[in-house]
RNA sequence: GAGCUCGUAGCUCAGCGGCAGAGCGUUCGAUUCACAUUCGAAAGGCCGAUGGUUCAAAUCCAUCCGAGCUCACCA
């Protein structure tokens, strides 16, 4: 054995091992499952990674106890993020996304993807992880595919799914509306314009929404504005004199501004709704470009921003502004991905409806047949429930699952919008009629396509049907473009895992371990589709891990510069010593730090195992092979007398030791079986080092040197003392090895290493027990 | 506005009714000994504040102060 452990030596060859060997696969036993979440197919390992350590405890301490663990992985196509991060490599080469057409811009990035996958597999293996990678599942797959279109399908003959004209967030940058998880509130000072409104003043941050107000609104109490209520008011505006009508809502806050209200229903949530009670005209001005349309006369074609000076300007100029207040203070919501500005936006979307969806879901939190850790977050995941509204399931991205919904292309023809690039490679847009009459094949269109847009219209809905391939029936149809959230597809993540024969006896799987973060996203929502399709919880229990974040508590994030790559750790500290800085001494929730002091620590801590490791193997190797001398020499009454006393101490520090050792046992159980990880690698830590090494073996050490002797090599060792130290290493060596099984789920490199020395090359600690 | 969490050693945080703890840092000391990636020792604390429950409170309850997160709203 070498003075130190060297984890670059080892570290790869026990990987190795365990691999030919097998264990990485489920192995008999009462089965234990955990689906690892599915990293973004393209990602590479970053700190937060690292926390799937928890589960490779889970199913590494499983293994052990004699379950039949199997840990299955997979990726995830990740749709908007990677198609984000594929449009910034694009745009590095002067290009965009409307350089394509849709099929091509798929295979782009589905080639992307395939390019840069991989790497966190092989990163994952360097962490150390026992998962079944052969078993590995893409969201993309095959049966995925079959199985997250059946489930639309159901969900839309069973009336869970519904298309509507709905205010959504839409980012223009993106090109995609986002669910209102994915905004983020920012707090801004932006001006608050008082515009003069016909015989009212109003204040406004958007004044450039004025051209699509349909009402005026005041609250129902509010006795200033009375009299003018139910009535018709005239407006001066910058595109002529125009009427108005002027509203009564409670949403109105009369203290807020002159307690008057413009009513912009498609361009603002809360007017949307608003416009909805009082059956107001929707009308839109600002196009999904996010520029303004021809409605707003002289100002066609602006971005927003420079819609609004242009709009402020010139209403002072006709004296229309009142006055302004330049520190306004309020939150706007923006993109969580590029950080723009998110303008409300009228776009046809696919919905579920979660009323009925979502109840049996709480019942289940509610009951605790699901169980979260730590506890609290079960409060929370109710509280999200509660507010859970009907979720948009479109996304206007190509990089997903498209839509299995097809338009019938006659008689819509002018319902129906496209937009797509022709064989001349020239950009086209508009209705379908108005392509197809001019000499373009719909073949042609579909091609080149790149968007479909079908409004909802009120009195003629445009026929379609749900299938996921075209309709064979002569007729011309035309497949949506949208894709699904990939939530939508994640979010049935435990129904594509498992093999059939497995859904009998691993499902529900036993623990879903996630970030925190994603509480709302994912797991109510796989918990959502599971009692759907298969009326089944798909875990009991979920554990909820921190987020890894740099010495100081921060955030890392590239423009700090406080990014902590995990591979350079583990390259060199070893992986047993990134895994452990991760777990050791961290708490239920929040934040876990990750500092390099801490990592060096744990590297400590690991060689101070192989050292124990080391001590006992040099002395053990000694006796071994000594031992016929020594019981030859067993009658000699050399040193009888001064022996008695000190071999009395080591027999009574022996008991204690096996008393300590039984009680550390006893808590380490309690403590892994209730996920409180931390605590048992904390007492581990404790008893080894602290007890085990420093009092024990000290101790042992310091008592046979009163005789004379060091536990040291060959001739120096008496033989007067043997059957008492033969005794002695026995013991320790026992309480060792049982601890080296206990810490083996945290640091299985180290632990495997000396396994592998005192049982041989071939010995693997995975295929001990760890008995109660 | 609502909910949740956290204030404990210089720093990062465990502990959550029964002697105030760990890692890192600091100071002093040891060294042919399994390990200097080591060992021994020390300094460092009104456990955010106040009140309550209790034989006993860092721990439970209430209020307050401070920090953070999430959700909702904001013309």
């Amino acid at each position: 054995m070498d003075k130190k452990f060297i984890p670059s030596q080892v570290e790869e060859r026990i990987y190795e091992f365990w691999e030919e060997n097998s264990l990485l696969k489920a192995k008999n036993g009462k089965p234990f499952t955990i689906l690892m979440p599915p990293p973004n197919a393209n990602a590479s390992l970053h700190a937060g990674h690292g926390m799937y350590t928890v589960e490779d405890i889970l199913i590494r301490y499983k293994r052990l106890r004699g379950f039949s663990s199997l840990w299955i992985p997979g990726t995830d196509h990740a749709g908007f993020e990677t198609q984000y991060v594929y449009e910034k490599h694009l745009a590095k080469q002067g290009k965009s996304r409307f350089d394509f057409n849709r099929q091509t811009l798929y295979d782009n990035i589905s080639k992307f993807v395939k390019d840069n996958s991989g790497l966190i597999y092989s990163q994952f293996r360097k962490l150390g992880f026992l998962a079944d990678w052969k078993r590995s599942v893409f969201t993309l797959d095959k049966n995925v595919l079959e199985t997250v279109l059946g489930t639309f399908t159901k969900m839309e003959k069973e009336g869970y799914i519904y298309k509507d004209e709905y205010i959504v967030n839409y980012c223009t940058h993106c090109g995609t509306s986002l669910s209102e998880l994915e905004t983020v509130h920012v707090e801004r000072k932006d001006p608050l314009y008082y515009l003069k409104y016909g015989p009212f003043v109003l204040a406004t941050v958007r004044p450039e929404t004025k051209f699509g107000d349909t009402a005026v609104a005041v609250h129902p109490k509010d006795r200033r504005y009375k009299k003018w209520v139910g009535k018709e008011i005239e407006v001066k505006g910058l595109l002529g004199r125009f009427k108005i009508k002027v509203i009564e809502d409670e949403m109105v806050d009369m203290k807020f501004g002159t307690g008057v209200v413009k009513i912009t229903p498609a361009h603002d949530p809360n007017d949307f709704e608003a416009g909805k009670r009082h059956g107001l005209e929707v009308k839109r001005i600002i196009n999904i470009d996010g520029r303004l349309n021809e409605l707003t006369g002289p100002y066609v074609g602006l971005k927003v921003k420079q819609a609004r000076m242009k709009v402020v300007e010139d209403l002072k100029i006709k004296g229309l502004i009142e006055k302004i207040d330049e520190n306004y203070a309020h939150s706007v919501t923006v993109c969580y991905k590029c950080g723009r500005d998110l303008e409300p936006t009228i776009i046809p979307n696919w919905f579920i409806k979660v009323k009925e969806l979502k109840k049996p879901v709480i019942g289940v939190i509610e009951k605790e047949k699901i169980k979260f850790f730590p506890k609290r977050y079960k409060k929370q995941i109710l509280q999200w429930l509660k507010v859970m509204h009907d979720w948009p399931i479109s996304r206007q991205i190509a990089w997903g699952i498209r839509i299995p919904v097809w338009y019938l292309v006659k008689d819509n023809e002018n319902k129906i919008w496209i937009s797509f690039i022709d064989k001349n490679r020239e950009f086209k847009k508009g209705t379908i009629g108005q392509y197809l009459d001019k000499s373009h094949s719909l073949s042609e269109i579909k091609q080149g396509l790149q968007q479909v847009t079908v409004p909802i219209y009120k009195r003629e809905k445009v026929k379609y049907v749900v299938s996921v391939k075209e309709p064979q029936d002569g007729q011309d149809w035309i497949q949506e473009t949208d894709t699904f959230d990939t939530w939508f597809s994640s979010g049935q993540w435990p129904l594509v895992t498992l093999s059939k024969e497995e859904y009998k006896t691993r499902f529900p799987t036993d623990v879903m371990g996630t970030l925190a973060d994603i509480l709302p996203f994912w797991v109510s929502r796989m918990v959502m589709f599971s009692l759907y399709v298969k009326k089944e919880i798909p875990f009991k229990n979920v554990y909820l891990w921190s987020k890894v974040v740099d010495s100081k508590g921060q955030k890392m994030s590239k423009s700090k510069g406080n990014v902590i790559n995990p591979i350079d750790l583990v390259n060199r500290y070893g992986a047993d010593a990134f895994r452990a800085s991760l777990i050791f001494g961290t708490g239920s929730g929040g934040n876990v730090p990750l500092a390099e002091e801490k990592v060096i620590g744990m590297r400590n801590f690991a060689n101070k195992i192989w050292n124990i490791g080391r001590f006992i193997w040099m002395n053990r190797s000694v006796i071994l092979s000594e031992t016929k001398d020594l019981l030859r020499m067993r009658d000699s009454n050399k040193l009888r007398d001064s022996s008695a006393k000190p071999q009395n101490d080591i027999e009574k520090a022996l008991k204690n030791l096996q008393k300590e050792f039984a009680e550390e046992k006893k808590k380490y159980l309690r403590f892994m079986d209730s996920y409180k990880f931390s605590q048992a690698l904390g007492l581990v830590y404790e008893f080894l080092w602290r007890r085990f090494a420093d009092y024990y073996i000290e101790e042992l050490k310091s008592r046979l040197n009163t005789l004379g002797l060091t536990p040291r090599i060959g001739s120096e060792l008496k033989e007067e003392l043997r059957t008492g130290k033969i005794r002695v290493l026995d013991e320790l060596q026992n309480v060792y090895f049982e601890n080296l099984k206990m810490l083996h789920p945290f640091i299985p490199f180290v632990t495997e290493a000396v396994w592998k020395v005192f049982k041989g090359e071939n010995s693997s600690i995975l295929l001990e027990r760890l008995k109660s």
